[in-house]
RNA sequence: GGUCCCAUCGUCUAAUGGCUAGGACAUGUCCCUUUCACGGACAAAAUACGGGUCCGAUUCCCGUUGGGACUACCA
């Protein structure tokens, strides 16, 4: 209630949070789970949850990324509130200047104009020296105007960081952290080819875009105290920070390529649904008061609170991702099911007059979609096996051959309206628990499935109809 | 190397001083069963180590060890 009073009068507390990766690749399971975060904090708060694109690096650019990751955050359900309004770095160049000649102008920074290989040159010196490799503050005393160099050689604008104190983030995860200011480097602020840092642009756009809330990676942390200055010196006052844990692959490693599938469209080609990647993502570093794993969307928004968030990294463990997805296979509705089967083996996969049928029949024994084409591959072709798999256990194939003409005899008394699961049963199984079901059963599931795994033989009838059954009984009988 | 972060079953985690450290995934056994699944039951499995503080520590403090992040004109 009281937020809801808050956003109509636009009350000081409002949370805005951001996700703003940069576009050099798809959006992988450690962004969207940053993403995801900030979204379920949004929604729980009733506040906004914002795209920012941050393509300063030029080099690193991929070009169509940012359309793929903002496919990627649709397709697992995070909504944007500045859809079309998407702030980007790039588009900014201009701003960004402007607010490091300020820095200039008030002293907080400085024209530096060491080139790059006198910079690794000083770095390799201090580290021989056994001290942390920083910059050598050469220029920061030499106080070299701007009008100096400009159009006339390269140069980088780098913050004047205070040398002594001591700063202290208050993360809402992690409590204050305190860092040595003298230990923190002059940060570069603008670029040589013009374009700002990832430090300034990343303060400039969090106040622009009155973010409450910086929710981000770990491996943000240690520069949080160099923001920190910068709010400082341009007389801001800072959001809140909350720096989450990292996903880790299982040797503990920073996830990463070599340990397979690391893309979020990536899972979606190997057959996970987006319920359950956000399930799964979510369970990463928080959890729920109860014992509950299975969430969905609005029980994970109704639930997620940043006290509960983990400090330590989580590895990701396909093993769970796998549980939870076959359960949202086995929950999820028939034409759902068929949209992602679609976009995984394509929309005439799924014009096919069985599909439903079969979905029913697979989900429960499912644990990525990508298993449902060889699964069900019998039922569109002919299968092709050795006449020993229809060998009961311990029994003569010759039994096989008897039982399945015992069945035949009777199924063929059956109309063809009535060939169903149930009829089949009713009239089968009689006859089979009389004569031993295994030999009766076996063998009949065998002679249409062609596989030592398959749904029950009713089932499998009731689908392919009494033609068919018939036909694939007597392929058996002939081997 | 320096700075910072972190540490409960194999994995994700619960328990923020107080019953036999709980749940889930995975694993194993059993039941159900024509097979594979599904479902059900049970089992094994953890507070990294060492010091404190306290009547009492998974929990608070210190150290050790281990892991991780950062240390770019990358984000």
């Amino acid at each position: 209630m009281l937020s809801f009073l808050k956003n109509i009068f636009g009350g000081k507390n409002k949370v805005i949070v951001r996700f703003a990766p940069s576009p050099t690749g798809e959006l992988h399971i450690g962004g969207a789970r940053t993403a995801f975060f900030n979204y379920l904090f949004a929604r729980r708060n009733g506040g906004k949850f914002l795209l920012r694109i941050e393509d300063t690096d030029r080099e690193r650019l991929v070009p169509g990324s940012v359309d793929r990751i903002k496919a990627a955050l649709k397709w697992l359900g995070m909504e944007l509130d500045n859809e079309g309004h998407v702030m980007v770095q790039s588009e900014r160049v201009d701003i960004y200047k402007k607010r490091a000649l300020e820095l200039l102008e008030k002293k907080d920074a400085y024209v530096c104009v060491c080139s790059k290989e006198k910079l690794a040159a000083d770095q390799e010196e201090q580290m021989k020296m056994g001290r942390p490799p920083m910059y050598s503050g050469h220029c920061r005393e030499v106080g070299i105007k701007i009008s100096e160099v400009e159009g006339k050689e390269p140069y980088v604008i780098r913050m004047k960081m205070p040398k002594i104190g001591k700063i202290t983030v208050h993360d809402l995860i992690r409590g204050d952290v305190e860092f040595d200011q003298s230990l923190i480097d002059d940060q570069v602020l603008l670029k040589s080819d013009g374009y700002p840092t990832y430090h300034l642009a990343n303060v400039i756009d969090d106040r622009e875009m009155k973010i409450s809330h910086v929710i981000r990676a770990e491996e943000w942390l240690p520069s949080t105290p160099k923001h920190l200055v910068l709010y400082k010196m341009f007389g801001w006052e800072a959001p809140k920070f909350a720096h989450l844990p990292m996903i880790l692959a299982p040797d503990k490693s920073k996830l990463s390529k070599r340990h397979g599938a690391t893309g979020v469209f990536e899972y979606k080609q190997l057959g996970y649904l987006p319920e359950a990647i956000l399930n799964f993502i979510g369970l990463m570093g928080w959890h729920p008061k109860e014992d509950r794993e299975v969430l969905s969307f609005k029980e994970m928004i109704k639930e997620f609170s940043l006290d509960r968030v983990q400090k330590g990294g989580a590895i990701f463990d396909v093993k769970k991702l796998n549980w939870l997805n076959s359960e949202y296979i086995k929950k999820a509705p028939v034409s759902e099911l068929k949209k992602s089967l679609a976009d995984i083996f394509g929309h005439d996969f799924i014009k096919k007059d069985l599909i439903d049928k079969l979905i029913n029949l697979s989900r429960d024994r499912m644990e990525k979609l990508t298993d449902f084409k060889e699964m069900n591959e019998f039922f569109f072709n002919l299968p092709n096996y050795e006449k020993q798999l229809l060998v009961w256990k311990n029994s003569p194939l010759e039994k096989s051959f008897e039982n399945l003409k015992l069945v035949l005899e009777k199924i063929s008394e059956i109309n063809e309206n009535d060939f169903n699961k149930a009829k089949l049963e009713s009239i089968l199984m009689p006859f089979a628990n009389e004569i031993g079901r295994g030999d009766v059963l076996w063998p009949l599931r065998v002679s249409l499935s062609g596989k030592d795994k398959s749904p029950g033989p009713f089932d499998i009838m009731g689908v392919l109809g009494k033609k068919e059954t018939i036909r694939r009984i007597n392929i058996a009988l002939e081997k």
